[in-house]
DNA sequence: AATAGAAAATGACCGTGGTCAATTTTGGAG
DNA sequence: CTCCAAAATTGACCACGGTCATTTTCTATT
Protein backbone atom coordinates (compact mmCIF):
# COMPACT_ATOMS: atom_id res chain seq x y z
CA UNK A 1 0.00 0.00 0.00
CA UNK A 2 1.37 4.11 -0.46
CA UNK A 3 -0.01 6.53 1.26
CA UNK A 4 -2.50 8.27 -1.17
CA UNK A 5 -5.15 9.90 1.40
CA UNK A 6 -4.26 13.02 3.01
CA UNK A 7 -5.84 15.11 5.51
CA UNK A 8 -9.28 16.14 4.80
CA UNK A 9 -11.65 17.93 6.97
CA UNK A 10 -15.23 16.90 7.35
CA UNK A 11 -16.26 19.56 4.22
CA UNK A 12 -13.67 18.21 2.43
CA UNK A 13 -14.49 14.56 2.25
CA UNK A 14 -17.81 15.19 1.69
CA UNK A 15 -16.77 17.42 -1.50
CA UNK A 16 -14.52 14.45 -2.78
CA UNK A 17 -17.21 12.42 -2.77
CA UNK A 18 -19.29 14.59 -4.80
CA UNK A 19 -16.27 15.99 -6.88
CA UNK A 20 -18.13 14.03 -9.94
CA UNK A 21 -21.49 15.02 -9.30
CA UNK A 22 -23.10 18.36 -10.51
CA UNK A 23 -21.89 21.34 -8.68
CA UNK A 24 -23.27 22.14 -5.07
CA UNK A 25 -25.53 25.19 -4.30
CA UNK A 26 -23.86 27.94 -1.95
CA UNK A 27 -27.04 27.44 0.03
CA UNK A 28 -25.97 23.56 0.12
CA UNK A 29 -22.49 24.12 1.44
CA UNK A 30 -24.13 26.79 4.30
CA UNK A 31 -26.40 24.38 5.24
CA UNK A 32 -24.15 21.67 5.74
CA UNK A 33 -21.67 23.65 7.28
CA UNK A 34 -24.17 24.46 10.27
CA UNK A 35 -25.39 21.11 10.69
CA UNK A 36 -21.64 19.84 11.19
CA UNK A 37 -21.24 22.90 13.23
CA UNK A 38 -24.37 22.35 15.57
CA UNK A 39 -23.14 18.78 15.64
CA UNK A 40 -19.93 19.56 16.74
CA UNK A 41 -21.17 21.84 19.31
CA UNK A 42 -23.59 19.26 21.20
CA UNK A 43 -20.68 16.98 21.05
CA UNK A 44 -18.46 19.50 22.83
CA UNK A 45 -20.65 20.22 25.52
CA UNK A 46 -22.46 16.28 25.89
CA UNK A 47 -20.29 13.70 24.56
CA UNK A 48 -20.75 11.99 20.95
CA UNK A 49 -23.06 9.59 22.33
CA UNK A 50 -25.51 12.07 23.60
CA UNK A 51 -25.76 13.61 20.28
CA UNK A 52 -29.38 14.02 19.03
CA UNK A 53 -30.93 14.68 15.56
CA UNK A 54 -33.42 16.84 16.65
CA UNK A 55 -30.92 18.64 19.09
CA UNK A 56 -28.33 19.36 15.75
CA UNK A 57 -31.18 20.05 13.58
CA UNK A 58 -32.71 22.65 16.21
CA UNK A 59 -29.08 24.55 16.57
CA UNK A 60 -28.67 24.69 12.80
CA UNK A 61 -32.53 25.71 12.26
CA UNK A 62 -33.37 23.54 9.73
CA UNK A 63 -35.80 20.64 9.49
CA UNK A 64 -35.25 17.23 10.24
CA UNK A 65 -35.42 15.91 6.92
CA UNK A 66 -32.52 18.48 5.89
CA UNK A 67 -30.34 16.54 7.75
CA UNK A 68 -30.95 13.27 6.13
CA UNK A 69 -30.67 14.65 2.75
CA UNK A 70 -27.23 15.99 3.68
CA UNK A 71 -25.76 12.94 5.50
CA UNK A 72 -26.98 9.20 4.79
CA UNK A 73 -28.35 8.69 8.37
CA UNK A 74 -26.80 9.83 11.63
CA UNK A 75 -23.92 7.52 11.78
CA UNK A 76 -22.30 8.90 8.68
CA UNK A 77 -22.10 12.39 10.20
CA UNK A 78 -20.82 10.53 13.13
CA UNK A 79 -18.02 8.82 10.69
CA UNK A 80 -17.18 12.33 9.43
CA UNK A 81 -16.44 14.35 12.56
CA UNK A 82 -14.66 11.35 13.84
CA UNK A 83 -13.14 10.71 11.26
CA UNK A 84 -11.70 14.14 10.69
CA UNK A 85 -10.71 13.93 14.65
CA UNK A 86 -8.74 10.52 13.83
CA UNK A 87 -7.03 12.30 10.57
CA UNK A 88 -5.70 15.29 12.78
CA UNK A 89 -3.68 12.64 14.86
CA UNK A 90 -2.69 10.81 11.88
CA UNK A 91 -1.42 14.54 10.36
CA UNK A 92 0.48 15.18 13.70
CA UNK A 93 1.92 11.19 14.04
CA UNK A 94 2.92 11.64 9.96
CA UNK A 95 4.92 14.74 10.68
CA UNK A 96 6.70 13.79 13.61
CA UNK A 97 10.01 11.32 13.12
CA UNK A 98 9.92 7.93 13.13
CA UNK A 99 10.05 6.38 16.64
CA UNK A 100 13.53 4.34 17.32
CA UNK A 101 12.37 1.73 19.57
CA UNK A 102 8.96 0.05 20.62
CA UNK A 103 8.67 2.02 23.57
CA UNK A 104 9.18 5.21 21.68
CA UNK A 105 6.73 3.50 19.21
CA UNK A 106 3.56 2.75 21.50
CA UNK A 107 4.34 6.35 22.84
CA UNK A 108 3.95 7.78 20.18
CA UNK A 109 0.78 6.15 19.69
CA UNK A 110 -0.80 6.74 22.67
CA UNK A 111 -3.25 10.34 21.92
CA UNK A 112 -4.31 8.15 18.92
CA UNK A 113 -5.15 5.52 21.51
CA UNK A 114 -6.93 7.58 24.31
CA UNK A 115 -9.13 9.59 21.48
CA UNK A 116 -10.57 6.43 20.16
CA UNK A 117 -11.23 4.90 23.46
CA UNK A 118 -12.06 8.51 25.43
CA UNK A 119 -16.00 6.70 24.94
CA UNK A 120 -16.97 3.64 24.36
CA UNK A 121 -19.28 4.66 21.73
CA UNK A 122 -16.42 6.35 19.96
CA UNK A 123 -14.30 2.92 20.20
CA UNK A 124 -17.60 1.19 18.95
CA UNK A 125 -18.49 3.05 15.90
CA UNK A 126 -14.76 3.04 14.67
CA UNK A 127 -14.47 -0.30 14.71
CA UNK A 128 -17.96 -0.68 12.61
CA UNK A 129 -16.80 1.49 10.13
CA UNK A 130 -13.03 0.71 9.98
CA UNK A 131 -14.13 -1.81 7.45
CA UNK A 132 -15.07 -0.91 3.98
CA UNK A 133 -17.44 -2.28 1.40
CA UNK A 134 -20.12 -3.28 4.12
CA UNK A 135 -20.71 0.21 4.01
CA UNK A 136 -21.24 1.04 0.52
CA UNK A 137 -17.87 2.77 -0.96
CA UNK A 138 -14.82 3.70 1.92
CA UNK A 139 -15.54 6.27 4.05
CA UNK A 140 -13.54 8.71 6.42
CA UNK A 141 -12.96 6.26 9.20
CA UNK A 142 -11.70 2.98 6.25
CA UNK A 143 -9.36 5.75 5.17
CA UNK A 144 -8.06 7.11 7.96
CA UNK A 145 -7.10 3.15 9.13
CA UNK A 146 -5.57 2.95 5.46
CA UNK A 147 -3.38 6.11 6.34
CA UNK A 148 -2.41 4.39 10.13
CA UNK A 149 -1.14 1.02 8.15
CA UNK A 150 0.74 2.98 6.08
CA UNK A 151 2.55 5.07 8.39
CA UNK A 152 3.52 1.74 10.14
CA UNK A 153 4.72 0.39 7.06
CA UNK A 154 7.03 3.50 6.61
CA UNK A 155 7.64 3.25 10.53
CA UNK A 156 8.84 -0.41 9.64
CA UNK A 157 10.64 0.46 6.70
CA UNK A 158 13.15 3.39 8.14
CA UNK A 159 13.47 1.09 11.16
CA UNK A 160 13.17 -2.67 10.77
CA UNK A 161 12.25 -4.02 13.46
CA UNK A 162 12.10 -7.56 12.08
CA UNK A 163 13.68 -8.63 8.92
CA UNK A 164 12.10 -12.27 8.42
CA UNK A 165 8.99 -10.71 7.56
CA UNK A 166 7.61 -7.58 4.88
CA UNK A 167 6.81 -4.35 5.92
CA UNK A 168 3.21 -4.85 5.73
CA UNK A 169 2.45 -7.60 7.49
CA UNK A 170 5.01 -6.00 10.12
CA UNK A 171 2.70 -3.04 10.16
CA UNK A 172 -0.79 -4.96 9.89
CA UNK A 173 0.74 -6.36 13.08
CA UNK A 174 0.83 -3.35 14.72
CA UNK A 175 -2.46 -2.32 13.88
CA UNK A 176 -3.61 -5.49 15.22
CA UNK A 177 -2.18 -5.31 18.61
CA UNK A 178 -2.98 -1.83 19.14
CA UNK A 179 -6.95 -2.46 18.46
CA UNK A 180 -6.23 -5.81 21.02
CA UNK A 181 -4.63 -3.33 23.65
CA UNK A 182 -7.95 -0.99 23.29
CA UNK A 183 -10.13 -3.34 23.42
CA UNK A 184 -9.02 -5.05 26.54
CA UNK A 185 -8.68 -1.80 28.13
CA UNK A 186 -12.57 -1.21 28.10
CA UNK A 187 -12.88 -4.52 29.60
CA UNK A 188 -11.56 -4.36 32.65
CA UNK A 189 -12.66 -1.50 35.63
CA UNK A 190 -10.75 -4.20 37.95
CA UNK A 191 -7.15 -4.96 36.97
CA UNK A 192 -7.03 -0.84 35.61
CA UNK A 193 -3.66 -0.84 33.39
CA UNK A 194 -2.77 1.37 31.12
CA UNK A 195 -2.99 0.94 27.47
CA UNK A 196 0.84 1.97 27.14
CA UNK A 197 1.34 -0.51 29.69
CA UNK A 198 -1.03 -3.38 27.72
CA UNK A 199 0.38 -2.26 24.15
CA UNK A 200 4.20 -2.84 24.87
CA UNK A 201 4.40 -6.00 25.43
CA UNK A 202 2.39 -7.05 22.43
CA UNK A 203 4.71 -4.84 20.45
CA UNK A 204 7.81 -6.21 22.15
CA UNK A 205 6.71 -9.96 21.25
CA UNK A 206 5.68 -9.33 17.86
CA UNK A 207 8.80 -6.54 16.65
CA UNK A 208 11.38 -8.44 18.26
CA UNK A 209 10.96 -11.83 19.09
CA UNK A 210 13.55 -13.76 20.95
CA UNK A 211 15.11 -10.61 22.62
CA UNK B 1 -6.16 -17.60 33.35
CA UNK B 2 -7.94 -20.74 34.10
CA UNK B 3 -10.80 -22.75 32.35
CA UNK B 4 -13.65 -21.97 34.52
CA UNK B 5 -16.59 -21.60 32.03
CA UNK B 6 -18.26 -24.49 30.79
CA UNK B 7 -20.97 -24.23 28.45
CA UNK B 8 -24.49 -22.53 29.23
CA UNK B 9 -27.56 -22.92 26.59
CA UNK B 10 -29.64 -19.37 26.78
CA UNK B 11 -31.71 -21.34 29.93
CA UNK B 12 -28.79 -22.18 32.04
CA UNK B 13 -27.12 -18.74 32.02
CA UNK B 14 -29.97 -16.99 32.61
CA UNK B 15 -30.23 -19.52 35.35
CA UNK B 16 -27.24 -18.81 36.37
CA UNK B 17 -26.88 -15.26 36.84
CA UNK B 18 -30.53 -15.19 39.02
CA UNK B 19 -29.06 -18.58 40.95
CA UNK B 20 -29.03 -16.59 44.29
CA UNK B 21 -31.89 -14.29 43.68
CA UNK B 22 -35.31 -15.78 45.02
CA UNK B 23 -36.70 -18.90 43.19
CA UNK B 24 -38.48 -18.00 39.88
CA UNK B 25 -42.49 -19.63 38.96
CA UNK B 26 -42.67 -22.08 36.02
CA UNK B 27 -44.74 -19.67 34.72
CA UNK B 28 -41.53 -17.50 33.77
CA UNK B 29 -39.39 -20.72 33.11
CA UNK B 30 -41.92 -21.45 30.17
CA UNK B 31 -42.67 -17.65 29.08
CA UNK B 32 -38.95 -17.01 28.60
CA UNK B 33 -38.88 -20.29 26.68
CA UNK B 34 -41.38 -18.83 24.18
CA UNK B 35 -39.57 -15.82 23.71
CA UNK B 36 -36.06 -17.61 23.04
CA UNK B 37 -37.35 -19.92 21.06
CA UNK B 38 -39.50 -17.54 19.12
CA UNK B 39 -36.43 -15.48 18.25
CA UNK B 40 -34.24 -18.63 17.08
CA UNK B 41 -37.29 -19.18 14.66
CA UNK B 42 -36.92 -15.73 13.39
CA UNK B 43 -33.51 -15.69 12.98
CA UNK B 44 -33.63 -18.66 11.95
CA UNK B 45 -35.84 -17.65 9.06
CA UNK B 46 -34.59 -14.91 8.14
CA UNK B 47 -30.69 -13.74 9.59
CA UNK B 48 -30.15 -12.12 13.36
CA UNK B 49 -29.88 -8.95 11.74
CA UNK B 50 -34.16 -9.17 10.51
CA UNK B 51 -34.94 -9.99 14.05
CA UNK B 52 -37.61 -7.46 15.08
CA UNK B 53 -39.00 -7.63 19.32
CA UNK B 54 -42.51 -7.16 17.41
CA UNK B 55 -42.06 -10.48 16.04
CA UNK B 56 -40.91 -12.58 19.01
CA UNK B 57 -43.75 -11.39 21.22
CA UNK B 58 -46.27 -11.86 18.67
CA UNK B 59 -44.97 -15.58 17.81
CA UNK B 60 -44.66 -15.92 21.96
CA UNK B 61 -47.90 -14.64 22.41
CA UNK B 62 -46.92 -12.36 24.84
CA UNK B 63 -46.85 -8.14 25.46
CA UNK B 64 -43.96 -6.41 24.12
CA UNK B 65 -43.26 -5.40 28.08
CA UNK B 66 -42.69 -9.16 28.97
CA UNK B 67 -40.40 -8.97 26.32
CA UNK B 68 -38.23 -6.32 28.93
CA UNK B 69 -39.04 -8.01 31.74
CA UNK B 70 -37.30 -11.05 30.97
CA UNK B 71 -34.22 -9.52 28.43
CA UNK B 72 -32.39 -5.77 29.72
CA UNK B 73 -32.86 -5.16 26.11
CA UNK B 74 -32.78 -6.33 22.42
CA UNK B 75 -29.04 -6.61 22.30
CA UNK B 76 -29.21 -8.76 25.65
CA UNK B 77 -31.62 -11.81 23.78
CA UNK B 78 -29.03 -11.51 20.85
CA UNK B 79 -26.15 -11.97 22.83
CA UNK B 80 -27.55 -15.12 24.72
CA UNK B 81 -28.11 -16.80 21.82
CA UNK B 82 -24.86 -15.88 19.94
CA UNK B 83 -23.31 -16.50 22.90
CA UNK B 84 -24.88 -20.18 23.63
CA UNK B 85 -23.68 -20.74 19.52
CA UNK B 86 -20.61 -19.36 20.30
CA UNK B 87 -20.10 -21.99 23.49
CA UNK B 88 -20.80 -25.23 21.02
CA UNK B 89 -18.57 -24.31 18.71
CA UNK B 90 -15.51 -24.04 22.10
CA UNK B 91 -17.11 -27.36 23.16
CA UNK B 92 -16.02 -29.15 19.84
CA UNK B 93 -12.77 -27.31 19.76
CA UNK B 94 -11.94 -28.14 23.27
CA UNK B 95 -12.85 -32.08 22.97
CA UNK B 96 -10.67 -32.25 19.62
CA UNK B 97 -6.66 -32.69 19.73
CA UNK B 98 -4.36 -29.63 20.29
CA UNK B 99 -3.59 -28.83 16.69
CA UNK B 100 0.07 -29.41 16.05
CA UNK B 101 1.18 -26.66 13.58
CA UNK B 102 0.31 -23.61 12.71
CA UNK B 103 -2.10 -24.06 9.27
CA UNK B 104 -3.84 -26.96 11.63
CA UNK B 105 -4.38 -24.29 14.44
CA UNK B 106 -5.86 -21.83 12.19
CA UNK B 107 -7.88 -24.39 10.32
CA UNK B 108 -9.17 -25.38 13.27
CA UNK B 109 -10.64 -22.14 14.17
CA UNK B 110 -12.35 -21.89 10.76
CA UNK B 111 -15.77 -22.64 11.89
CA UNK B 112 -15.83 -20.62 14.65
CA UNK B 113 -15.09 -17.68 12.06
CA UNK B 114 -17.93 -18.72 9.83
CA UNK B 115 -20.08 -18.09 12.25
CA UNK B 116 -18.41 -14.98 13.41
CA UNK B 117 -18.41 -13.39 10.23
CA UNK B 118 -21.88 -14.88 8.75
CA UNK B 119 -23.44 -11.61 9.18
CA UNK B 120 -21.59 -7.72 10.10
CA UNK B 121 -24.36 -7.88 11.89
CA UNK B 122 -23.41 -10.77 14.55
CA UNK B 123 -19.56 -9.86 13.84
CA UNK B 124 -20.34 -6.12 15.21
CA UNK B 125 -22.57 -7.30 18.23
CA UNK B 126 -19.93 -10.05 19.54
CA UNK B 127 -16.70 -7.27 19.17
CA UNK B 128 -19.53 -4.79 21.06
CA UNK B 129 -19.97 -7.09 24.20
CA UNK B 130 -16.44 -8.93 24.12
CA UNK B 131 -15.58 -6.84 26.50
CA UNK B 132 -17.12 -6.74 30.00
CA UNK B 133 -17.72 -4.18 32.37
CA UNK B 134 -18.66 -1.06 30.41
CA UNK B 135 -22.17 -4.06 29.88
CA UNK B 136 -22.72 -3.94 33.96
CA UNK B 137 -21.32 -7.49 34.53
CA UNK B 138 -19.71 -10.02 32.61
CA UNK B 139 -22.14 -11.79 29.40
CA UNK B 140 -22.22 -14.88 27.87
CA UNK B 141 -19.98 -14.08 24.80
CA UNK B 142 -17.24 -11.92 27.23
CA UNK B 143 -17.27 -15.30 28.68
CA UNK B 144 -16.80 -17.19 26.00
CA UNK B 145 -13.64 -14.79 24.65
CA UNK B 146 -12.52 -16.25 28.03
CA UNK B 147 -12.59 -19.52 26.94
CA UNK B 148 -11.23 -18.65 23.77
CA UNK B 149 -7.93 -17.62 25.30
CA UNK B 150 -7.91 -20.86 27.58
CA UNK B 151 -7.92 -22.90 25.02
CA UNK B 152 -5.20 -21.69 23.23
CA UNK B 153 -2.99 -21.08 26.46
CA UNK B 154 -3.81 -24.79 25.90
CA UNK B 155 -2.60 -25.55 22.89
CA UNK B 156 0.37 -23.19 23.56
CA UNK B 157 1.27 -25.32 26.67
CA UNK B 158 0.66 -28.76 24.87
CA UNK B 159 3.12 -27.58 22.03
CA UNK B 160 4.90 -24.29 22.72
CA UNK B 161 5.10 -22.66 19.56
CA UNK B 162 7.11 -19.81 21.10
CA UNK B 163 9.40 -20.46 23.98
CA UNK B 164 10.58 -16.47 24.52
CA UNK B 165 7.13 -15.21 25.54
CA UNK B 166 4.81 -16.74 27.93
CA UNK B 167 1.77 -19.01 27.19
CA UNK B 168 -0.51 -16.58 27.95
CA UNK B 169 0.65 -13.67 25.89
CA UNK B 170 1.05 -16.23 22.96
CA UNK B 171 -2.51 -17.15 23.48
CA UNK B 172 -3.85 -13.22 23.16
CA UNK B 173 -2.00 -12.80 20.20
CA UNK B 174 -3.57 -15.68 18.30
CA UNK B 175 -6.95 -14.17 19.41
CA UNK B 176 -5.87 -10.63 18.23
CA UNK B 177 -4.70 -12.03 15.05
CA UNK B 178 -7.79 -14.40 15.04
CA UNK B 179 -9.89 -10.88 15.19
CA UNK B 180 -7.84 -9.21 12.48
CA UNK B 181 -8.49 -11.89 9.87
CA UNK B 182 -11.94 -11.56 10.17
CA UNK B 183 -12.03 -7.55 10.42
CA UNK B 184 -10.26 -7.22 7.57
CA UNK B 185 -12.31 -9.84 5.54
CA UNK B 186 -15.10 -7.43 5.61
CA UNK B 187 -13.25 -5.18 3.94
CA UNK B 188 -12.79 -6.09 0.55
CA UNK B 189 -15.33 -7.26 -1.87
CA UNK B 190 -13.04 -6.85 -3.96
CA UNK B 191 -9.77 -8.90 -3.33
CA UNK B 192 -11.48 -11.94 -1.76
CA UNK B 193 -9.25 -13.58 0.43
CA UNK B 194 -10.80 -16.46 2.57
CA UNK B 195 -10.14 -15.87 6.04
CA UNK B 196 -7.78 -18.75 6.54
CA UNK B 197 -5.69 -17.64 4.10
CA UNK B 198 -5.49 -14.22 5.82
CA UNK B 199 -4.88 -16.00 8.92
CA UNK B 200 -2.08 -17.99 8.26
CA UNK B 201 0.68 -15.79 7.61
CA UNK B 202 -0.03 -13.90 10.54
CA UNK B 203 0.08 -16.72 12.77
CA UNK B 204 3.34 -17.97 10.96
CA UNK B 205 4.74 -14.46 11.68
CA UNK B 206 3.73 -14.80 15.38
CA UNK B 207 4.19 -18.23 16.16
CA UNK B 208 7.13 -18.95 14.34
CA UNK B 209 9.12 -16.19 14.06
CA UNK B 210 12.63 -16.19 11.95
CA UNK B 211 12.15 -19.56 10.12
C1' DA C 1 -61.21 -22.00 51.34
C1' DA C 2 -60.22 -17.17 51.92
C1' DT C 3 -57.02 -13.66 51.55
C1' DA C 4 -52.97 -10.85 51.21
C1' DG C 5 -48.88 -9.73 49.20
C1' DA C 6 -45.45 -10.77 45.75
C1' DA C 7 -44.34 -11.90 41.09
C1' DA C 8 -45.48 -11.72 36.34
C1' DA C 9 -47.80 -9.95 32.38
C1' DT C 10 -50.02 -6.22 29.91
C1' DG C 11 -50.48 -2.59 26.38
C1' DA C 12 -50.86 2.28 25.85
C1' DC C 13 -47.36 5.41 25.47
C1' DC C 14 -42.81 7.66 24.49
C1' DG C 15 -38.13 8.84 22.25
C1' DT C 16 -35.57 8.89 18.42
C1' DG C 17 -33.87 7.64 13.89
C1' DG C 18 -35.39 7.74 9.30
C1' DT C 19 -38.86 8.49 4.95
C1' DC C 20 -41.15 10.92 1.36
C1' DA C 21 -44.71 13.54 -1.16
C1' DA C 22 -45.34 18.24 -1.33
C1' DT C 23 -43.40 22.94 -1.33
C1' DT C 24 -39.95 26.51 -1.84
C1' DT C 25 -35.69 28.23 -3.71
C1' DT C 26 -32.26 28.60 -7.17
C1' DG C 27 -29.90 29.29 -11.54
C1' DG C 28 -30.23 29.76 -16.17
C1' DA C 29 -32.49 29.96 -21.00
C1' DG C 30 -35.19 32.81 -23.84
C1' DC D 1 -37.72 40.10 -16.59
C1' DT D 2 -40.31 35.73 -16.94
C1' DC D 3 -40.66 31.19 -16.63
C1' DC D 4 -39.21 26.46 -15.90
C1' DA D 5 -36.80 22.44 -14.47
C1' DA D 6 -33.69 20.90 -11.13
C1' DA D 7 -32.06 21.24 -6.52
C1' DA D 8 -32.93 21.96 -1.81
C1' DT D 9 -35.99 22.11 2.05
C1' DT D 10 -39.91 20.95 4.78
C1' DG D 11 -42.63 18.53 8.36
C1' DA D 12 -46.12 15.14 8.94
C1' DC D 13 -45.58 10.49 9.27
C1' DC D 14 -43.67 5.76 10.16
C1' DA D 15 -40.79 1.92 12.42
C1' DC D 16 -39.01 0.08 16.17
C1' DG D 17 -36.84 -0.24 20.70
C1' DG D 18 -37.94 0.60 25.27
C1' DT D 19 -40.94 2.30 29.73
C1' DC D 20 -44.22 2.03 33.40
C1' DA D 21 -48.63 2.35 35.90
C1' DT D 22 -52.15 -0.96 36.04
C1' DT D 23 -54.05 -5.53 36.02
C1' DT D 24 -53.74 -10.45 36.38
C1' DT D 25 -51.86 -14.60 38.26
C1' DC D 26 -49.44 -17.17 41.56
C1' DT D 27 -48.06 -18.74 46.25
C1' DA D 28 -47.98 -18.94 50.99
C1' DT D 29 -50.31 -18.28 55.41
C1' DT D 30 -54.11 -18.90 58.45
Amino acid sequence: MTAVNKKLDPGQFFLQKLSMAKALQKRTLETRARLIAAAEAVIEESGYEAMRVEEVVLRAGTAKGTFFAHFKDKDALMELIIGARLDTYLDELEAAPDPKSVEALAQALMPLCAFMTSERYVFDLILRYSGAAAIEAIGPIAVNFGRQVDLFERWGTANRFRTDIGVDLQAEGIHAFMIQAMATHFCSLHNAQSINDRLVPYLKAWLAPNS
